[in-house]
DNA sequence: CTGTGTGCAAAGCTTTTGCACTACT
DNA sequence: AGTAGTGCAAAAGCTTTGCACACAG
């Protein structure tokens, strides 16, 4: 059976991407469930599967989901970006410890800071990044 | 005068670094006034003053820097970490259309997720970056 | 003379660029 | 045939590593 492909195909004509073969691979991995990976990571699934994708390919496709929002981008520090196939906004958990990230809810959150952008400019994003060690 | 330079050595005693000569001019650098610099920034800087300071050694030292809790690092984008010499709570705009990155008072948002940190961890960090574009 | 700490050249990453190739018109 | 779009090898750029040197005990 092949309708998981086409829901694959359908999300990337909704976001105007052109489903070609590579971009398929790259939106399998990435859309099979909610999680968070990093181009390496997404590189050696996309190749476990199957076919050949370069490494240079899955950062330009990569970059191009996160550009058309199929996908965002979360930075927890340099080299370590990861994709997630979640894009509302919500924020992340990130386990020092462990490497993990976890998603958490933004209704734990309140931002007040509607009254004091800078002059003239609109918001367009918001990162929130909690670090947390284990205590045990 | 010599002052300045005395104050940075303290400030470096302080946090348990041995203010060597590369050291003293990148602290320099960083700690002249409130700013932003990346690394790239902090080695044209220290150079432009005087004497050579490898780009390894200035990545190095603000490694170590960061480690010690004298500068705190502000992650934006994968290159693009900036180094910041206010190390208390605080947080940022970052204007994706000038580049330029504003602290903003932590004062403007409140955070409730005491109840709901991931079981069995402490947090030890938190990174809020705003990401505004110009609305002119 | 031995051990600890420092600075940097070189190596190892990640990411981007530029071009060959394809597929439509 | 011409044009726009795609994938990847090679180039570029950022960051870390490992070693030579310096300095203190």
């Amino acid at each position: 059976m092949n309708k998981p492909q086409d829901a694959i195909k359908a999300k990337l004509l909704e976001c105007n991407i052109n489903p070609t073969f590579q971009r398929n691979e790259i939106a399998s991995v990435m859309l099979s469930k909610p999680q968070h990976l990093s181009a390496e990571q997404v590189l050696l699934l996309v190749n476990a599967n199957d076919g050949h994708v370069s490494k240079a390919t899955v950062y330009n496709t990569l970059n191009l989901f996160v550009a058309k929002g199929l996908v965002s981008e979360v930075v927890i520090d340099p080299s370590k970006i990861f994709y997630d196939s979640n894009t509302s906004y919500h924020y992340h958990y990130f386990n020092e410890d462990t490497g993990e990230l976890h998603d958490f809810e933004s209704g734990d959150m309140n931002l007040n800071s509607n009254s004091s952008l800078p002059e003239n400019t609109v918001q367009s994003g918001l990162d929130v990044v909690v670090r947390v060690k284990n205590s045990t």
